[in-house]
DNA sequence: GTTTAACCGAGACGGTACGTCTGGTCTTCGT
DNA sequence: ACGAAGACCAGACGTACCGTCTCGGTTAAAC
């Protein structure tokens, strides 16, 4: 009748396959793995981040529930996990402009945030990070940083095209980077999950523009010493 | 024995106060709504949004659940309602330049992230929204559109200053807006909760010279032809 | 958005310990179950039907809503189970005579009538059932039929005794004996419950003189063709 | 934001039609009393006790339901007055013999109890009463007593046939009705509602047997020297 | 070729919240 | 004063999921 709850955690190897190879014992099925990501993605494209549970993914998955715990500790977890690989497909295919590159990477942006799965599943595990350090953790090394890449990529680019100036101060070339990224992703979040205006060619351009404009502008007088305080 | 429920049974006037004045019957309180909406935002600061229970706001608010029930239809309507109007407290105070007026929004809107009732409520009902009209025309109508406000204001000061040039064609300069509310939000947004670093003095300077430079560089001359799509 | 919620969607297995036992998965607790008839008797006697709540059952019983919900459909099966094994405390003690043995099991039946949990339960269950054969056919077969013992063994003990006939007709003499027992259930239930005058010793000794006149009256003349219409 | 309930009973005038003629203000709606009457009982036909609830037979009577509690102190007390009325259909006609006028009134009372609004409430008021004095004593005066007539007329019919002896002790006499009236509907309640048996033709005639049998048996002859308390 | 240990499915467990319904009450307006 | 309408607080309803636990059984590495 009464149940003792114990309040230690069940150690929860952490979520990728097999991490710590222990030697011992039954390992932990791979095509259950794979098949739980992908029924989460599924979930998410019919029902939304709100209406998935659990225990609709362990069903389609062919799963128990207690397969999902064993592995992650909660919804938001195994949520990131799943659309992760998605921002990977992102690409900066060389469009021989910077404006171009910019161009090309919004509308891919916005095309996988046309994606159902990606549309509900991003601002939803943003909105549980906010009070969740791990999974605000989670998110960043999984989604954002990998994407930042694509930021460091174009600016090389356009350096070597000689449209951008090499900057010195690896600080500050790190933190015109991190803004450039906030500045690219959140205008295309904004526009297609906030304002919910669709985000096309037209804007894509106009934006591209703006983007550049600013880049290029030199704040003061051209390569001034002011430059560190500015974009690069 | 099958039960159909129809949601839609219980007429759901629009959740401000008795907006079509029925004649007849008692009449809707008016503390209570105001009561409902402050007890909301209480509850998002202790519990934040995912923890945030309908049967909560109605005991805080000593209120009945059907209460809210007969005036909001779910938990993110009326968490938009509570939120909307802490929006309205940014304000575009004069500070001589275009740039000074982006940075002076730029920290009001980021110490209005900081927030936790606005920090955790605004993504959440943003997620929702992706899958329900409704609500993403509610946020529309009561967040979004009313801070566009501040873009037109701004615009308008920089104009006159001779900071930024006059637009002929309203519908390209009512894009230019969009777009500028996009990239100011956005940037903000996605700092703040998705990077998780903080909005300070310095990014805010930083994001100010990028924009204004980018709405200053003339895009009737090189690198673009097409410069009717170009930000004002 | 139309929901359709059929209730048969929950499988309930019968009520009694797992009465199909399922090779798999986590057994029904036997405590939990003896807890809950324990809790809703006490519940009875408490609040009495109309204020018997499931919620009220579960929390004393230190269960879960649910683990009632998943082993009674209703709250009238549920009372029904609890209460049905009280009646089973009846006896019928050899007194030496028809119309002792009679007076004897009217005392006792007018005495389980006085406990409050049987009292309220009783009424309250029948009159559910005449809106629901399932609970009907539960409470003819968890209460009315086994009762129907003490009216057999009360026959045979008369029959030896010389006191009554031997009925040849096995369908007649299960006829007479139901009409016995609804005849003494009945007035007692009657007299106990609607008129609301106690069931003391003068009033089971009239009612046995009543009924045993009649038994042994022949109606006609005795052992008369047209017997097989009279009571044995 | 506070409502503050006054404990005090809103006075109940008495539950028939204007009883006392209060000499100001509008008087009460007499057809609206007939109305909610018949509006109770198409409710206990359609949907039974359980589902009954005031505020259906409110709309079905085109009544507010502050006119029911204004006259009806609860479920239960409206729905006696409902169906105290139908037992007033009970009649006594005179079949020659007391065994045939028992015959007669019990497949009347039969008939009675074969109506659905009959069946499902009496036992859920009796139920009800069991832990409400008042409700019980209602139930008393306004059904039970007012049928004990018809046990009288039977007898006094009887005794004038010259089939039942005189009973010279008043009270012993009013003894032996109320035992009879106890029988009699007991018994047919008992197999009618809780056996769940018909009580048709053959059961009427063999209970009638039965009963007369017991009634005109001499208790001053053996088996009993107590004859007082015997039955007349 | 056994152990052995961790895995697996199924499903019951104690809980929490849901969104609806009803009970009674109160408030407003109109008759 | 009564009646219709309808909002109010309170609280039970029966369901859906939660995350945990208990089963009986499987599977591979370690012995």
């Amino acid at each position: 009748m009464v149940t003792i709850m114990s309040p230690s955690h069940t150690p929860r190897t952490p979520p990728a396959p097999p991490a710590s190879p222990s030697r011992t014992g039954r390992p932990r099925s791979v095509e259950a793995h794979a098949a739980i990501l992908d029924a989460t993605r599924a979930a998410l494209v019919e029902l939304g981040w709100s209406k998935l549970t659990m225990g609709d993914v362990a069903s389609r998955a062919g799963v128990a529930k207690t397969t999902l715990y064993r592995r992650w500790a909660n919804r938001s977890e195994l949520v990131v996990d799943a659309v992760a690989v998605l921002f990977d497909e992102l690409r900066l295919p060389d469009r021989g402009s910077l404006t171009a590159d910019v161009e090309g990477v919004v509308l891919q942006f916005a095309a996988l945030l046309d994606r159902p799965e990606t549309r509900t599943a991003l601002m939803a595990v943003v909105a549980e990070s906010t009070r969740d350090e791990a999974l605000r953790e989670r998110i960043r090394s999984s989604i954002v940083d990998r994407q930042k890449r694509l930021v460091l990529v174009g600016r090389e680019r356009a350096q070597a095209r000689g449209e951008l100036p090499y900057e010195d101060d690896p600080a500050q070339a790190a933190r015109n980077a991190d803004m450039i990224f906030d500045v690219i992703a959140g205008a295309v979040v904004h526009r297609a999950l906030v304002s919910a205006e669709p985000v096309d060619a037209q804007w894509a351009r106009s934006f591209s523009l703006l983007l550049v404009g600013g880049l290029t502008t030199t704040p003061g007088t051209p390569p001034s010493p002011r430059a560190s305080t500015g974009p690069a």
